[in-house]
This record gives C-alpha cells, sequence and structure tokens, in this order.
DNA sequence: TCGTGATATGATAAAGTCATCAAATCACGA
DNA sequence: TCGTGATTTGATGACTTTATCATATCACGA
C-alpha cells in the first residue's frame, strides 16, 4: 500500500497527492482517452499521445502509483483502464470548472478591452 | 490574463495546471476552509493551518494566481474567497475518489493478510 | 535458446516547486 | 510623519518532478 494511503494522514494531504499525479498534461490526456474508451492498449496510447515509449511508461507508472489506473497484461500487450468511475468524474468537474475561469477571465477581457489606451510620457 | 488560459492550449494542459495549483496540503486546507465558510480572513487562516504569515501568503498567492480564489481588502485585513462554487465540488470529487481507492486498498490488504508467513530460508 | 516486439525500469541533468527567512507594502491611528 | 499590525513580495537553498536516453524485462514464435 502506498504510504499516502495511511489511516493517519490528513485527507487534505492524501488530496494534494492525487493531485500531483494528475499534475501533468500526458497524464491528463492518457485519462481522458480512457474516459471514452473503457479499455486502451500502450500501442494505442503511444499513437494518441505521440510519445516515445518510455516516455510514456514513466507517466503510466505515476498513474498506477496513484491508483488512478489499473494495467493487464495480455500476451506482449498491455491494456489500461480507469481504475474509478470517479476519475471520469474529477475530469469532468475540472472541465466545467476551467469553463467558468474562462469564460469570466474573457469577459474581464473584454471589459478592460474597452479602457482608452495609456497616454505615452513624453520624457 | 495567465499564459494558461490561452485559447491555443490544449485543454489537458490546462487542466494539468489547474491540478498543479491543487497540489500541496497547505493550499487543499485553504481551499476547504473556504468551502466552509464563505469568506475567511488571513488572520483565520492563519490559525487554522498553523502557518507563519509570510508561508501562508506565498501560498495563497498560488491559489490566486490559478483563478482558485479572490482577495478582497478591507482596512489592514484581507479576506479569502472560493472563486467559484466549481471549486467545492473539485474538492468533494476528490474525497469520493479516495473513498474508494481507501476501501479497495483496503480489501485488497485484508485478502493478503490471510496468506501463509513467507518460509524463512535457512541460509 | 535466440531474436524480436512490446513495455517497464534505471539514471541523470534540467526545470520546477517547496520551505523559510528578509524585506517591502498597505492601512490606520497617534 | 511615525509606529505598528496585517499581509505581500523577494530571495534562495533544498527537494521533487520532468524529459530523455540507456538498459532491462516480459512474451512469444522459430
Amino acid at each position: 500500500m502506498d504510504q499516502y494511503f495511511d489511516a493517519q494522514r490528513p485527507l487534505y494531504e492524501v488530496k494534494a497527492n492525487l493531485f500531483k499525479g494528475l499534475s501533468h498534461p500526458i497524464r491528463v490526456s492518457v485519462l481522458e482517452v480512457l474516459t471514452r474508451k473503457a479499455e486502451v492498449s500502450v500501442t494505442e496510447l503511444l499513437t494518441s499521445t505521440g510519445l516515445e515509449s518510455s516516455h510514456l511508461s514513466q507517466h503510466l507508472s505515476v498513474l498506477r502509483r496513484h491508483n488512478l489506473v489499473v494495467a493487464e497484461r495480455r500476451g506482449s500487450q498491455v491494456f489500461y483502464r480507469l481504475a474509478y468511475p470517479q476519475v471520469a468524474d474529477l475530469l469532468r468537474v475540472a472541465r466545467s470548472l476551467l469553463v467558468e475561469i474562462l469564460q469570466t477571465t474573457h469577459e474581464q477581457l473584454a471589459t478592460s478591452a474597452g479602457l482608452p489606451e495609456l497616454v505615452q510620457d513624453p520624457s
């Protein structure tokens, strides 16, 4: 069992660790492929991410270690799936938050775009 | 506008950046205080986190930069609130995922606990 | 057993984050 | 204006993560 899933650790620490596992674009990208298709082979993930195999493997290892995915070897191929459906939920909520942020910041941009230009200092 | 909220950036990159903002225990802890109480002063956060003020402030700055919180100064005091309600949703879903993970890993532990002890090598 | 495809692991420099202390800034009353 | 409380920002060494290449391991057919 990973040291982070120790009953003694405060939940906010465990949460922060979970978010660490999600903090790389490639790893988010992999998880999103897995929300769309129940099971995906490493070969397929290599294609969809465009990574070299050992690079992808390092990231997959992080995902496994954080209990975000499970791997199953079948012959010489390995297939990955989301470890829990809540992982997909998390990505979904993150998306809706980002959409909200994007809208708000665009509104702010639109507002500031109406401001007069700065008067250039003559000196 | 933060460079991460550029319409050109893929969503998985923006998401990963969001998760980075959430990847420290103190920052999760602050956000959770803010899910329980609409608005909290820095002084209060200092008490609830037990941090020294400049340490907390560094983390608050990360939260602001990631659009997770908004700050409002009133006199010599500054009050923080969640920037969007979806931040609380995110923490909630993370929690339910972790509960699931914890249950599953505990089940696995309970299973492996029934295995016989390793036979000690005589050499 | 060997060769090959598929995948994981090891190693390490560079980049990024964290922890912590020093200094600066803001607000306000005397 | 000065002193003080509250808070932020700057600086920097320690620690962690990322990127990338080398190597090892697993599976399988010849």
